[in-house]
This record gives C-alpha cells, sequence and structure tokens, in this order.
DNA sequence: CTAGTATGGGAACGATCGATCCACAAGTCT
DNA sequence: AGACTTGTGGATCGATCGTTCCCATACTAG
C-alpha cells in the first residue's frame, strides 16, 4: 500500500549496472546515477539504501546476466572443445557493434578497482572467477571423456591457462585493443593447447 | 637563487608512484599525498601543476623503472628463450616479501581505470604495453635464430598470445590469487609454446 | 470522506574534493 | 644592509561528494 512507484526497479539495476561497468565506482557519482536511472536521491536511497549497496546490486545483476551468459556459452553441446574454447573467447573480446570503446569486464574492471580494499566486492568477484574456473574444468574433463584433447594434458593447469588469458583479453578489450589482434591470440592459445582439431576418434 | 627546497622532488614522485600505484587515481587525494609526501597542497601545486600532472608524472617514472627492470629481464643474454620467459613471468607475479598484497602493474591498473577516458593517460599506457610486445618479439627473434622456436611458429601470433597471458596474470596479481596457482599457468603457458627444452641444436 | 502509508521532488546537510591565496621564511644578488 | 626571488604553512575558496530531510503527492483501507 501507499502511493506506486514509477519507476522499475529492475530497469534501474541494469542502468547502474551499465553506469559502473563504463566508469567504475569512484568516477560514478549518485547524481550521475539519478541522472541516468531517473530517479531523485531520495527515491534512490529509499530503494537501494546507498551506493555502496547499488553497486553491489549491479555487480549481482551482471554476474546473473553477463556472466552467466559467458558461462553458458562454454556449454560444449557435442561441439569439439576446441571450436568451442575458438567461439566463447571471439565472443568475450567482440567489439560492440557500435562504434564505443569496450567495457571489458564489470568484474575484472571491479576487482581491480576495489578487490584490494573491499571485502564484499572481493568475494563477489572471486566467486565469480571460481564459476568461470569451474566451467572451464567441465569442459577440460568433458573434452577428455572425448578424446580430443593431448594425452597426459593437465586440466588444472590448462584451465590456470585459459583464465589467465582470458583475463589479459578482457584488459585488452576495455584499452580498446584491435579485435583482430586478439583474434590472433585467441587462435595462437588454442594452436598452442594442440587440441584435435577434428572429431574425437 | 630564492629559498631552497626542503624536499626531494623525485623522492616525493616516488612515493606518489606507489599511492596511486595502490589505490588508482579517483581513490587518491591530494590530501593523502600531501600526508604521504610531506608536502603542504602550496608546494605540492607549486612543484606538480596538478594532480593530473603528478599523476602523469608518476607513471612515467613507473615506466623508467618498474617497466624498463621488466623489459631488462627479458633481454636473453645467451639463455635459452623458455627459461628467460619462464623467469620473466615468474617474477612479474612474484608476491612482495612482505604480507600485503600484490599492487599489480600500474600501467594496467591505470589502462582500465582511465584508459577509456583520459586520452593523455591513454596514450601513455599503449606506449608501455607496445615496449613490452617489442621486447617479446626480440625475445622471440633471437630464439628462431638459436634455433629453439619450433619451425612454423608464428612469432606475431606468438607475442599476442604471451602479451595477452602476463596481462591477466597481472590482473590476478592484484587481486590477490595464489602466486602458486599463477606459477602453473606460467608452465602450462611455457609447455604449450613447445619451445625445445634443452640447448640449441 | 478520512486516516494511513509509501513515493517523488528537491532543497539542503556536513564532509571532502581539487585548487588558490597570502603572509612569512630562507635563501641569493648588488 | 636592502631588494629580489622562491618555498612553506595553513586558511580558505567554490564545487561536488554521499546522504538526509521535509512536504506535497498518490495510492489503499476502513
Amino acid at each position: 500500500m501507499g502511493r506506486p512507484r514509477e519507476f522499475d526497479e529492475q530497469d534501474a539495476v541494469i542502468r547502474a549496472t551499465d553506469l559502473f561497468w563504463r566508469r567504475g565506482y569512484n568516477a560514478t557519482s549518485v547524481r550521475d546515477l539519478g541522472t541516468d536511472l531517473k530517479l531523485t536521491p531520495s527515491s534512490m536511497y529509499r530503494t537501494f539504501t546507498d551506493k555502496h549497496t547499488l553497486f553491489l546490486r549491479a555487480l549481482d545483476h551482471y554476474r546473473a546476466t553477463e556472466s552467466a551468459q559467458a558461462e553458458q556459452r562454454l556449454d560444449a553441446a557435442g561441439r569439439p572443445v576446441r571450436q568451442v574454447l575458438r567461439d566463447w573467447m571471439l565472443w568475450l573480446v567482440s567489439c560492440p557493434s557500435d562504434g564505443e570503446p569496450g567495457r571489458g569486464c564489470f568484474v575484472v574492471n571491479t576487482a581491480t578497482e576495489l578487490g584490494t580494499t573491499d571485502a564484499q566486492v572481493r568475494q563477489r568477484t572471486e566467486a565469480a572467477f571460481e564459476v568461470t574456473r569451474q566451467a572451464l574444468r567441465s569442459l577440460l574433463h568433458n573434452g577428455r571423456h572425448d578424446g580430443e584433447l593431448p594425452i597426459g594434458l593437465d586440466i588444472d593447469a590448462t584451465v590456470e591457462l585459459l583464465f589467465t588469458t582470458v583475463l589479459g583479453l578482457r584488459v585488452r578489450e576495455r584499452a580498446g585493443h584491435d579485435c583482430a589482434r586478439l583474434a590472433t591470440a585467441i587462435d595462437a592459445v588454442i594452436q598452442a593447447l594442440g587440441f584435435t582439431s577434428t572429431q574425437p576418434s
């Protein structure tokens, strides 16, 4: 009961995510947020408590949408591991269709900006990282069963390698590096790992 | 002529570098700087013009010391490429002796925080990146001459791969990831690239 | 219709931001 | 000595920070 809301809370979180994602936490003021979300300070604080809490909401929203979509793309679904990995990484660095520069990965950006000082943020970024590592691990395990992986390949080590590479790719995307160059790096990784290029035996 | 300075300018730049490196640009206030550099605002502004200019000084100082040292370690000096690369990357992620968390790479941190908005910063970070890429290129070219590299290895692509990996490692170091894990990733990369493990033929 | 309840609009809070100003100190020059 | 030049200390500037408060508004319950 009481006066009904004139805005959609979920929509506000989406816009906040976009803003924090592009500018980071410190460089985004509550007035910027208010303008972009079309929220007065009182509505914003009544709904989201404070800036920090809203940021955590945005981070959680990102994980539940963008990150989740990324992990979904790691589900092999019968395709060769080599191809799944390649498509996945290419998708991660694909610059948005419009002329805007890439935003990188919200989780990665946040981990470098706040991960060293903010415990709540750090817990979330580390959890997100672990989910990605686990998805990679599953993919490689499946690949081993299907005989696509070189015999004797250390799966745990390969997960660390791929995860590290992906972080690097995300940073380079945000830094505006040429997509073609990043694709070169991706192909080099895939090739170096020596997955069988054709269907499993 | 005039009254002599009571502080060492270079020393102030060093302290500013440390502060910006750890906290980033936006999270470091001029009062923080003043306290740490033991400088009053008037001295600070007379010497360094403003916060942004001081930040550029710090960034340049970092490139001239830390970055330069990193590139120096990429000079093969007759050692096998495999070993040079491994030692170099391990050194990059070696957590400082004390209990403090890693600070990552100042250039990488800055590129993600300001690279998308600040042209002066971006020009510097891109230049720093290019120097690293060039050092990697030289190393691999030398390795090819010495016969350590697999025949048919695409040097440009391998440079992109290694450079991307290193960015990822730097981010993970700042994120406080376990050094042993990072070492695993490093060894996996080295092995995947397939450099000859012994001396050149 | 009235009482109760939650929101929207927007002024305003104290704190802090980056930056400036000015009186004074500490040197060099003639 | 006095003129000149440069640096120091610290108060202070206007702007902006994150946040709170108040009141009109718009709805529901009785």
